[in-house]
DNA sequence: TGTACATCAGTGAACGCGCGTTCACTGATGTAC
DNA sequence: TGTACATCAGTGAACGCGCGTTCACTGATGTAC
């Protein structure tokens, strides 16, 4: 399995993953929709026929990397989250904000999964990775209503979902572009500070 | 100013406004980066070269398109607050629908205003546009803590730009494509409830 | 009211370009015996 | 250990296509006198 001596190699070996690296870069640097096909071959060093022997088309390597991000974005929300460690409140916070730094640190990952039009609906991978991910959340926020009485309990997946969109509009409207952007206050202050007033209306914290 | 009769004039009339709207249908159908100035042209019914008397290139044409957006935004916006009345809880929330409404009736305006890639920091144009209808947001807010101790209120600018987050995040994630895509709930259940759980953290509504 | 002229807002042909996709091909690798 | 062969993963040339943009042009409109 050693590579050949440098770069003449007639087989890439790992074709598939160098394109899939090379559409992460270009989806940051030009949008979703702002390169070809032909541009991520020429990046990954290969012919512009050669994709086509590991993808159907543009849109089947967008959803591949979208795909693996949706996979990413699971195991970090998962290790953030912890086990409810050290308490379910905390531990709740800190997945959201592993959402932000997912985003943050790979945003061509997030990209693909969330603005290039891919659909997780019409296919069967995405959708199994997507639900994986969102479970995470669900299950933080079930964890979060231990101490309150059942009859005051909101649906554990509404609140995973409130959170989704939260964290998600934070991303979209103040964590892209320059720096201090389009808010005066930092997307982890915003996001931090939205989740724990929305905690509070949900009798979980004090007030 | 009467058109002439029919088709053939060779002058359009009003190019500049049928650009505009034939870019909003097609951002509809195929997102803001999935078709050409060309094919806008082709819609408005007139030669490939005719967009050029009025725009630059394809970006400023989504601009302006963007720009209309943001205008007809505030306007909605402020309509559905209406001065407060009834009351600034109940104008607060109906200013919350309004941007869900908006965002639904209005898609290619919604998509071209935030999921283009128009930059609103690079154009004061648009920038000023944006501002006011984020202004609207604002000064909702503040009306909202009239009733709140001074030193309990936090800043209005936040309050908003967590309602804008949410409000965006929900509009994304699931009021996209089909009906009842990705979540059980529907946007409108969603907003509302995030918003109402959200107010009651700040201590507006009563427990 | 008429006329000359400037300006405006289009046309249509042309160009160079790069893309997506197909095709027959070929070099490298894996495997049966 | 060798050898024949199948398969895999690339190449490179070709095609048809439509785009962005420029250009000299022209028909319609507005205006000064």
């Amino acid at each position: 399995m050693d590579k050949k001596n440098g770069r003449k190699a007639y087989h890439h070996g790992n074709l598939k993953q160098a394109l899939v690296e090379a559409t992460l870069s270009l989806i940051q640097e030009k949008g979703p929709n702002g390169f070809t096909l032909a541009e991520a071959a020429r990046l990954a060093g290969v012919s512009p026929a050669a994709p086509y022997r590991h993808f159907k088309n543009r849109e089947d390597l967008i959803a591949e990397v979208a795909r693996q991000g949706y996979i990413l974005f699971a195991e970090q929300l998962e290790a953030a989250y912890n086990h409810a460690r050290p308490s379910p409140l905390i531990a709740f916070e800190a997945t959201g904000r592993a959402y932000l730094d997912f985003a943050r640190t790979n945003p061509g990952h997030y990209i693909a999964m969330f603005e290039s039009g891919v659909s997780t609906a019409g296919n069967p991978d995405l959708n199994m990775v997507e639900n994986r991910a969102m479970a995470v959340l669900t299950q933080a926020a079930e964890k979060l209503f231990e101490d309150i009485p059942p009859d005051r309990r909101p649906p554990a997946s509404m609140v995973s979902h409130h959170i989704w969109a939260m964290s998600h509009g934070v991303v979209e409207l103040f964590a892209r572009g320059e720096p201090g952007g389009r808010a005066p206050f930092s997307p982890e202050e915003l996001l931090e500070s939205g989740i724990g007033i929305y905690l509070r209306g949900l009798g979980i914290i004090p007030k």
